[in-house]
DNA sequence: TCTTTTCCTGACCGTATGGTCAGATTGAAG
DNA sequence: CTTCAATCTGACCATACGGTCAGGAAAAGA
């Protein structure tokens, strides 16, 4: 009984379409919300019939469980940018730093999670319960380290992950508004990293961490 | 040719009922998304007949339509709040306040107007573009007017207001989150309070207005 | 009371959607 | 070449949706 010997086969054609579905069903979801996104204009997006997309996604709701799986490691990824230091301007700002950048490069999958979370967060609820539970339980506690330590001044660890999280995600999810106020452009290079700072500037010094 | 003499007639039901459908759209189109919402659904709530829902609104997208100008409308209430004062710590801490407030009372409106703006705003561009516009300017300019007093720090403006509008409307977009962090309950009054007294003193203190 | 306007609604319709399936095609292993 | 599992897809189906409509009920004015 070989544990994993001959597997693949040919399952590399499977890697590369479930990975052309998995982004163009982001982008659709993003765009039109889970009951306003077809089966068929996903699969108009990723340039396949719709009974091939059946074949490797049986339902709706999986594909779309699937992409909000995706964004939720991504989001992740950024978590341990808080660690690794003892200074929380140099924790913190990195964190802000990463989830700009993640604002920027996935803004669909920023807006599917926002999506998922405003209507009640029908498929992530359990890794809210578990893995986010337990993930902000110890950066709340870091923060109070840094806290007591006299490293920043005493604010509420909750409220002070909730803004990062808000003005992080809030370039992405409402990146429509921002390009109307910024005369129907996108955010330039320049833009993006002026924001950056910005974003880091207020916030730091908010906390007394400057 | 009298201008408006006895024009009412009967329109006190209509407007009874326009109201009633309006409350239950507000809330399902939050919950659902406009793609997932369906008439029969807001009819249910409302407790009418589908028909009868079609007698008051042409069409779903005329239902949505009233609904997102009713929030906007909300919105620019609190707008107001800024005004009327010349310490930046009082001004945005009273926004922040009316902001909060709205977070509180109107989630559903929230949420509607998150899911409009993510999707491109289909429906409110032309406000966007005009009301919203005009509106961010005149701040920015009193914002600018401020910091040339010394009463703030050189703050990019507009990067303050992405901040203020991400910060209060995170309480309302992802309260479901919020919720599941608190243990399953919904905030307290005290929680709320507290809430808004965070987000008051960070970002007044980020911005050197205190 | 009679008339007129507003309000109400069950039944119906065309369409679009998620999903199914039988059968064709492909390509690596033997 | 043959075999066989994996991949692909046009055609199809049941359902649910937004919207329509004819006609009834109710109230305001005369």
């Amino acid at each position: 009984m070989p544990e994993t010997p001959p597997r693949p086969r040919r399952s590399k054609t499977r890697a590369q379409n479930e990975a052309l579905i998995l982004q163009a069903a982001e982008k659709v979801f993003a765009e039109a919300g889970f009951g306003g996104a077809t089966m068929q204009l996903i699969a108009d997006v990723a340039g396949l019939p719709k009974a091939n997309l059946h074949y490797y996604f049986a339902t709706k709701e999986e594909l779309y469980r699937r992409v909000v799986q995706t964004i939720f490691e991504i989001w992740l990824q950024a978590a341990s940018a808080m660690d690794g230091t003892d200074d929380p301007a140099e924790g913190i700002g990195a964190y802000i730093e990463a989830k700009m950048d993640i604002s920027r490069r996935h803004p669909n999958g920023s807006k599917v999670w926002a999506s998922e979370v405003m209507h009640g967060a029908p498929v992530i609820q359990d890794y809210l319960e578990t893995t986010l539970r337990d993930w902000t339980a110890g950066r709340v506690a870091l923060i109070q380290r840094w806290i007591a330590s006299g490293r920043m001044a005493p604010v509420d660890p909750e409220k002070l992950l909730y803004m990062l999280w808000a003005t992080t995600q809030h370039y992405a999810d409402f990146n429509h508004q921002i390009e109307t106020l910024n005369g129907g452009h996108p955010l330039s290079d320049a833009q993006w990293h002026e924001a950056t700072e910005a974003v880091k500037s207020m916030i730091l010094r908010g906390i007394g961490a400057m």
